[in-house]
Order: structure tokens, then C-alpha cells, then sequence
RNA sequence: GCCGACAUAGCUCAGUGGUAGAGCAAUUCACUCGUAAUGAAUAGGUCGUGGGUUCAACUCCCAUUGUCGGCUCCA
């Protein structure tokens, strides 16, 4: 008897019935059956050995795919854990999933384990790969899965059985040399394909992710097939270390956090603060040239506005405890769309008012977690580049969509173009009518699909008051992160009773746009810090260029020269200390001036400059007007060498 | 907040119970120099903070503040 497969280009090959899937993956070719590391059958993941039985479509999923690796790391995962499981056999195991760049597994043992440790244990797997155990699957009754998890005393594993149900899912183990697991799978053949690994770190975690429950340690790893894969990983990890934005603030004496002054709270040096200044002018010009006004607001206010707003009934466990001011509670600003909405309600709106779009660069102060603070990224105080739209329900589409364009042009300034969309629906406690969440969920869902941008959907992921849309960008380590945002809101102008006089001679209930684009201003900056690894484009370098010269003597003529530049607003320093050049040279480089004029006998006579540009060591040279309007035309055009 | 680790000079880091060290940076002097570190000298720390153990604590113990890796949370 033969079977029929269709491979994934729509040929189709003929095979004897109950044929290993490996060994179909061999028939087209040794590289893919090499590669092979799991099969999907009929569009359903399905081990290598497994034998196909009927006419079937059938792909192969390699490393180079994300199912692939996810694959890949859930096996070392479980390599992982046996390794565990010989060197610590009391061990008791949690859950062992694979995650975006490598494995963990939760366990929960008595003993802290050391980075010692976690290379007994990296030994041990190489061992236990070298074995290459077959990954055997077997399905059982969920009652027989309990019997086997209390024989070998494994809570974790019984808390998550008891809330399968076998009769809707097939519950299954996978052995894999003396190691056994409940497991849905899939898995590699067998250990042997486990190449290259290593064991990251390790980290307290709560069991389910719920800080009531008892803290196990998590183990981080990740696994290759190729070595130079590894290597490149860890690369990539010691890159990343490199940019760290904390580091290269200190480096770069951008900015500070002190430790007697209070965590989370950021302190811009003159650098630092110059770059964020070049951002927010940037910002402003760029928001009033699209139709919006400022605004700026206190920074703090009576207990009223926030009972009225809902923050102190929502908001509380984010915000610092109220001050007595003349015997009454004010509150330091978590978010500033209190303020705004004050200021809507200073006069009658008209519907021919409409759409007001009023920016504030707001600085707010929540109350964050000691253990969640992080350099730039996780602050106490922080800018906001918030704006406020405040529209009829038939403008809330436009007004997206041009809120989207307008976050393109934004990021895309700063060298972010590669962006990911997510809409956010209705979570379970929410406030509104379900009518109106649906008609602002498929506003934002209309006004992406006009753009013609392709969005996932996180179901459940809205803030309470509306739905929003997040848009990611990629930095230059190809790492994720949020910044712009755009919600919705249902909660505010019901709260604070905002009205408008419609056409038809009525009050209406005005809708609220709320937006950042960047995000905040803090932890932006860091972001921006970490993809340009501190080699800021021209137009936002704190020095835009260094003049040295080559020895005292031609100070004077270098002098005119940094002179001619601060006149057409270019930030130039000039490098008057009696050192060598080389000395000077290596400083600026270390310091990231994009560009250094050195000036010398030559230079003075013929009244140029001789340009080095940042990170290479290719020289020219230019006279001094030439040189302006070169520099001049880079800084207007935002360009990135 | 929780688990673990860490905190020594401005920075990066040595220093395992017996009076604190290096490199870089800083300051001074000499050199006046052609594309990633000229040489010499000087100065700089109650070892995060507060308790405790000890004849003696940077070192051991406890608490506290902060940082780092995670968890939870999030701009």
C-alpha cells in the first residue's frame, strides 16, 4: 500500500504506507533531512520517526524558522532538566517552555544555585546529549499521567494536570532517556541533535507567574545546531552589554541616577541634556507644523480633579501619597489628561472646534516597584510626549490615521522604520458601552486598514477606558520595543462631563484621542542611546565636531575656525589642551564626535580644515565654507553615516 | 514588592580577619607634536549607610539604601 505525499512546492511523491516522515524528508533531500527537525503533517506538528499513514501534505520546519528554534529549545529545555534532574534529584519541576532568544525551566529545588552551578550542569547535558536519547512520546489517560506524577512527586506537574480535561485534549508524556516530562511537544528525534548550548542565567520567578505563590528558580538557556551560531549569539549578547544605555550614559556623561537623591529619578548632564533638547525642539516644530498646540500644565493638583478622573479609584497603587496644602490632599500628576480636559472646559465648544489636538511634553511621577526600576527605561519621573485629540465620533478615524502617519514620520526621523502594529481590544473589567467599543475598535481597525498596515491583534489587551493601538519599532540589534501609542478614551469625557455644541443646536459627548509618540522622553532616549550605540547622528550629537590643533601654535587660526562654525549654530568644541594629537584624536573618538578638524601649518596657509570623520580614519580636507555647508545640509537632513 | 548576586578613588577593577592597591581620568611641570594613549611628579578612599561579633572587620553576622539579572507590573 502507498501513500500520496504533497510537498509544500505542490509536487506530489509517492511512498509506502507508514513510512517514517524522516525518511520522506530524505527522499527530496539529505541537506533537509539533516536539517529536519520536526514535520508538519497535514498542517500539524508531528515527530520525525512518526509514521505517516494516509495521503497527507508535508512540510519540514528547520532551525532557520521560528516554530523551528521553538521546537529546538523546548527539547534543550528538557535536556536541561534531566541534566537537572540527575545532578539534583530531589528537584521538583515547574514548566520549561521556549521563549524569544532561548529556553528556561522553573524548578524548585532548596538549594541556591551558583554560576558554578549551572556549569555542572551544562556538563552534565553534554553528556546526556552526546547519549542522543530518543524524545519517545506516549499518550495516556490523564489519570494514568497522575499516577505517574505522584509516584514521582512532582506537584508542579500535578497542578497543571488537574486542570486538563482528557477528554478534550490528549495528555501526554515524553521520555527521554530516564528523563520524563508532561509534555505536548514537539520534539526533536533525539538529544543528539543538540549541538551547541549554553546556560544563561538564573532568577527567582513565581510559580504561574502570581507573586502569591511560592518563588522557584528559573534557569535560563539557549541551544544552536551550528557553532558559529552560538558564537554569534553570544555576540550578540556582549554587543548588547556594550550599548547598555547605562553604561554608555556614564561613558558619555549624559545623564546620572543617585542613590542618596532617590531611585528612578534622572538627572540630565549638559550632553545629555543637549541631545534631549535637539529631540524636543524637534518634536514641538514637528507637532505644530501638524496641526497641534501646546499646552503646559501644574504638576500637580487637588484630590477633586483625580477623584473625578478615576485615578484614585484606578490609578492608586501607581500614585504618590497625597501633600496637605491649606488643609487639603493634592497629588503630584501620574498622567496630565486631567489638566487638558480643564482647559477644554474653560470655554463652550463648538463642533467647528473640533478636532483640538493639544501636545504637552508632561512630566508625571508614578510610583514604581524598587525592583522594576531600570536605567532609563523604568523611572519614578518621567516626561511624557503626550497629546490629547478631542473629536466627534466621525473624526476619530481621521484623526487616526493621521496620528499613524505623523508616528511614522516621527520615528522614522530617528532612524526607526521597521514598525509593528497591535491592536488592543476590550479587557474583561472595562468601562463604556459595548456599542461604543466596538465602533472605536473598528475605527482603529479601518484606519489601519487604509494605511494598509498589517496588525496582530491582542485580545483583551486595552486599557480600561478604550482600545488603543501600540506600534513597536526595531532597533539596530533588531530587538523590539514599544513607543507610540494611541487609546482611546471612554472614561474621561463621561467623568469630567465634557460637552460639545453639535450642528444640530445639542450638547454631545466629545470623544478623546490620547497619544505618545515617543513614549517618554526618558526612556526614549534611552532606546535611541542603545540603537545608535552612542553614536548619535550629526544632528543630535552634543559635539558635532572637535577642532584640534596640531600643537599651540595654531591655536589662534583654529580658534577662527571653531568661531565661523558656532556662528551658523553648529556645536563645535575646540580642543585646546597641550597633548598630542593622537592623544586628541583617540579622546574625541571615545567621546563620539562625529566629526574632527584638525588644523595645522598646512591647513592655516591655505585656510582649510583637514576633516576626520567618527570611526574612520579616511581624511579630506575642505575649506572652512565648504566645510559649514556640508555639515549644514547633514544636520537639516537628518542623515546617519 | 519578591528571589538571587553585587556595592572599594571621578571611572574600570584587584585586595579571603592584622593600619587600603593598580590602570585610566584629575592637577602641576617638561615636550609643541600631523590622524586612536609623550614623559615625570602630585593629589585623591572613615571600603554605600547603621548596628553587631572579635584583641583586631574592606573581609564574618544582621538591618538598611542603591545597583544588576529575573518574576510581577509597565511609558
Amino acid at each position: 500500500m502507498n501513500i500520496q505525499a504533497t510537498l509544500p512546492d505542490g509536487s506530489v511523491r509517492v511512498f509506502p504506507k507508514g513510512i517514517a516522515a524522516l525518511e520522506i524528508a530524505k527522499a527530496i533531500s539529505h541537506r533537509l533531512a539533516d536539517d529536519a527537525l520536526v514535520a508538519v503533517i497535514n498542517g500539524e506538528q508531528t515527530e520525525l520517526y512518526a509514521p505517516v499513514e494516509s495521503d497527507c501534505s508535508v512540510k519540514f520546519v528547520t532551525f532557520d524558522q521560528a516554530e523551528g528554534k521553538y521546537v529546538y529549545w523546548h527539547s534543550t529545555s528538557h535536556l536541561m532538566a534531566h541534566a537537572i534532574q540527575d545532578i539534583h534529584p530531589e528537584a521538583k519541576f515547574g514548566v520549561g517552555p521556549p521563549v524569544d532568544g532561548g529556553f528556561y525551566y522553573d524548578i524548585d529545588i532548596n538549594k541556591k544555585l551558583t554560576e558554578d552551578d549551572l556549569k555542572i550542569i551544562e556538563d552534565r547535558m553534554a553528556v546526556l546529549a552526546k547519549q542522543a536519547n530518543p524524545f519517545v512520546r506516549q499518550e495516556l489517560s490523564k489519570a494514568e499521567a497522575v499516577a505517574f506524577f505522584e509516584k514521582k512527586g512532582d506537584p508542579y506537574k500535578l497542578e497543571i494536570l488537574s486542570e486538563l480535561d482528557d477528554t478534550e485534549e490528549t495528555i501526554s508524556l515524553y521520555h527521554e532517556g530516564d528523563f520524563t516530562d508532561l509534555c505536548v511537544g514537539r520534539h526533536l528525534p533525539d538529544t543528539g541533535k543538540i549541538k551547541y548550548f549554553k546556560i544563561l542565567s538564573v532568577s527567582g520567578s513565581y510559580w504561574r507567574g502570581d507573586e502569591k505563590n511560592k518563588q522557584l528558580q528559573r534557569i535560563y538557556g539557549v541551544s544552536f545546531p551550528k557553532k558559529k551560531m552560538l558564537e554569534d549569539h553570544l555576540a550578540f549578547l556582549e554587543e548588547a552589554k556594550k550599548r547598555d544605555h547605562r553604561k554608555l550614559g556614564k561613558q558619555l556623561d549624559l545623564f546620572s541616577v543617585h542613590e542618596e537623591a532617590g531611585a528612578g529619578l534622572i538627572y540630565w548632564h549638559p550632553k545629555g541634556a543637549r541631545i534631549r533638547l535637539e529631540v524636543e525642539d524637534f518634536w514641538r516644530k514637528s507637532h505644530l507644523d501638524h496641526g497641534y498646540q501646546m499646552l503646559y500644565s501644574p504638576h500637580m493638583g487637588k484630590s477633586w480633579l483625580w477623584e473625578t478622573s478615576g485615578h484614585l479609584g484606578f490609578y492608586r497603587d501607581s500614585m504618590y501619597a497625597g501633600m496637605k496644602v491649606d488643609e487639603m490632599d493634592y497629588y503630584i500628576k501620574p498622567m496630565n489628561c486631567p489638566f487638558h480636559i480643564m482647559i477644554y472646559k474653560t470655554q463652550l465648544r463648538s463642533y467647528r472646534d473640533l478636532p483640538l489636538r493639544w501636545a504637552e511634553l508632561g512630566t508625571v511621577y508614578r510610583y514604581e516597584k524598587s525592583g522594576v526600576l531600570h536605567g532609563l527605561l523604568r523611572v519614578r519621573g518621567f516626561t511624557q510626549d503626550d497629546a490629547h485629540i478631542f473629536c466627534t465620533l466621525d473624526q476619530v478615524e481621521p484623526e487616526v490615521i493621521e496620528v499613524i502617519r505623523f508616528a511614522k514620520y516621527i520615528l522614522g526621523s530617528f532612524g526607526f522604520t521597521d514598525l509593528s502594529f497591535y491592536l488592543s481590544t476590550k479587557p474583561e473589567k472595562a468601562v463604556g458601552e459595548d456599542h461604543l467599543w466596538e465602533k472605536a475598535t473598528e475605527s482603529l481597525k479601518i484606519a489601519m486598514e487604509k494605511e494598509e498596515i498589517s496588525y496582530e491583534v491582542d485580545e483583551g489587551g486595552g486599557a480600561f477606558y478604550g482600545p488603543k493601538i501600540d506600534i513597536k519599532i526595531k532597533d539596530a540589534l533588531n530587538r523590539e520595543w514599544q513607543l507610540s501609542t494611541v487609546q482611546f478614551d471612554f472614561n474621561l469625557p463621561e467623568r469630567f462631563d465634557m460637552k460639545y455644541i453639535g450642528e444640530d443646536g445639542k450638547e454631545h459627548r466629545p470623544f478623546m484621542v490620547h497619544r505618545a509618540l515617543l513614549g517618554s522622553i526618558e526612556r526614549f532616549f534611552g532606546i535611541l542611546l542603545e540603537h545608535y550605540a552612542g553614536d548619535f547622528p550629526l544632528w543630535l550629537a552634543p559635539v558635532q565636531a572637535a577642532v584640534i590643533p596640531v600643537s599651540q601654535n595654531f591655536m589662534e587660526y583654529a580658534e577662527s575656525v571653531a568661531d565661523r562654525m558656532r556662528k551658523s549654530g553648529i556645536r563645535v568644541e575646540l580642543d585646546h589642551r597641550s597633548e598630542k594629537i593622537g592623544y586628541k584624536i583617540r579622546d574625541w573618538e571615545l567621546k563620539k564626535a562625529p566629526y574632527m578638524l584638525i588644523v595645522g601649518e598646512k591647513e592655516q596657509t591655505a585656510g582649510t580644515v583637514s576633516i576626520r570623520k567618527r570611526k574612520s580614519a579616511e581624511t579630506g580636507s575642505a575649506n572652512v565654507e565648504e566645510l559649514v555647508s556640508q555639515l549644514l545640509e547633514e544636520i537639516n537632513n537628518k542623515t546617519f553615516h
